[in-house]
DNA sequence: CGAAATTTTGATCACGTTCAACTTCAGTGG
DNA sequence: CCACTGAAGTTGAACGTGATCAAAATTTCG
């Protein structure tokens, strides 16, 4: 692997946002400065904070370095049903920006820290470097494929099925940005974000973690899990997680990289 | 207006897949021809046969020229979950060509004429033309709000809310494409891919049917339903269509599309 | 330490599933 | 032309699951 040195100088700022895209499209120094260049700002949030408000404008992408956050809409009964955990690496503002006037909202679940950069900047990279184009067509495809799952989910699995998958998820998102240990994770949330993200009640939810308990297929301490019996949890929840392609290589312009 | 002519000769291919992006983005002439090079096939496939199955590779976009579709998952009990119901100008093989093995299935529910493309073809295009992996993008978001909604759907609203919810929204889309009058659509589907796409029973769903048009809001003639009150209708299923945004132009290259 | 948020447990009951039978309709072949 | 078939829609009765409400126990945090 040639030009080894200028690589690691550029990798200095490697923030979540080029490991997340790394794992879709490579990503030479000349793409990662352009990237660097492009953030307006760092950004700390409060836990509870709104970081989107249903209702309003919003035209930036937030690209999250570290805590956890909750997409979410409130009903007229009083329900919220959240629609996606966000997890460092995870992007705030999609699909949020590319609306006129939001459709969901976004809550802080912890304190955290964010790149932002406006939607329109972005955009204009796009133009000029047509991978992050592509780039982010791939993280839309992984977004809307967690959705999907998501639906299937609340619609045909049983309660317990249900809470299986979403542990198996959380810990599969958060393995893959190094932040879980291979049979164990802290949970991000409370049992509260838990139902409603998986459309039960509160008392149910922890009936059936009690039931995963029993059963002898994860252990709890708090918010820290250890998955006892992974394959039967798997099993369970019909668990398997997508794999994606990467995105290929430009044809005619083979070693356009090295000219940038 | 200039170059009505040229453009008028390039409108003659106008694929369902051109009126789709241009929701999203500026096309001419030039993009269109494009696109048009890009179709490999014009595909005509019956009723009830598999477009997609579950765990096979993919890395074709069809684009619905006419006729509908549903993607779903089948459970290991034999459940099913319908995640989208795919109409004339929507894209089969998103997010399923962008994963290695296909995660869902996707049927036909009525004889189809699609318009094929290779996925790797329509990325070299994006190379080339970023615009258009800007457009895949803002398909995706597209694609993704309508899951997250469908999710709040399921999760959170109760049975006739979500019933109502989903005849508003394929209401909202074939109108979209002019298929369905102001206040009037003929169903696509039958009660067993509705209870399938809404998570409940076939019984259940036809009594909230039945409901729904005890209760004024509808009426129905077969598959032909017909809106009695529509404000009605929208307040009980919380229902408002998002709006998106367009594309900005590349600000650096205005009349990049001229040169073209 | 006090206050608030979170987790846990219990009792009741409505809602929606399940299963079953029956109806209606379109297509098909005798 | 009508009987046959299969798919789709409709209706009913019984059961079980998961929501709801309430309260206690526990932890977190200001």
């Amino acid at each position: 692997m040639p030009g080894t040195i200028r690589k690691i100088a550029a990798d200095r700022w490697d923030g979540p946002l080029v490991a997340r895209l790394r794992r879709y499209v490579e990503l030479g120094p000349a793409d990662i400065d352009d990237l660097r260049l492009l953030m307006e700002d760092e950004l700390n949030v409060k836990k509870r904070r709104d970081l989107i408000v249903e209702g309003y404008e919003y035209h930036k992408l937030c690209f999250i370095k570290e805590g956890f956050a909750a997409r979410y809409k409130l009903l007229r009964n009083g329900k919220r049903q959240i629609v996606s955990v966000l997890l460092p690496g995870d992007v705030i503002g999609f699909p949020g920006s590319f609306v006129n006037h939001s459709v969901f909202s976004v809550v802080a679940l912890s304190d955290m820290k964010l790149e932002v950069c406006a939607l329109d900047d972005f955009v204009a990279l796009c133009y000029r470097r047509a991978k992050f184009g592509l780039a982010l067509s791939w993280l839309a495809a992984h977004e809307a494929t967690m959705y999907a799952e998501h639906i299937i989910d609340i619609g045909r699995r049983t309660p317990v099925e249900r809470l299986a998958h979403f542990l198996l998820e959380i810990h599969a998102r958060l393995a893959a940005v190094g932040r879980a240990a291979e049979r164990e994770v802290d949970l991000p949330v409370s049992q509260e974000v838990m139902s409603d993200a998986l459309g039960m009640s509160v008392p149910h939810l922890n009936r059936m973690l009690a039931k995963l308990r029993g059963d002898g297929l994860i252990t709890l301490d708090g918010r820290h899990v250890t998955f006892a019996d992974m394959r039967g949890l798997r099993q369970l929840a019909h668990f398997q997680p997508p794999s994606f392609t990467r995105i290929p290589a430009p044809a005619a312009t083979i070693g356009q990289e090295l000219i940038a």
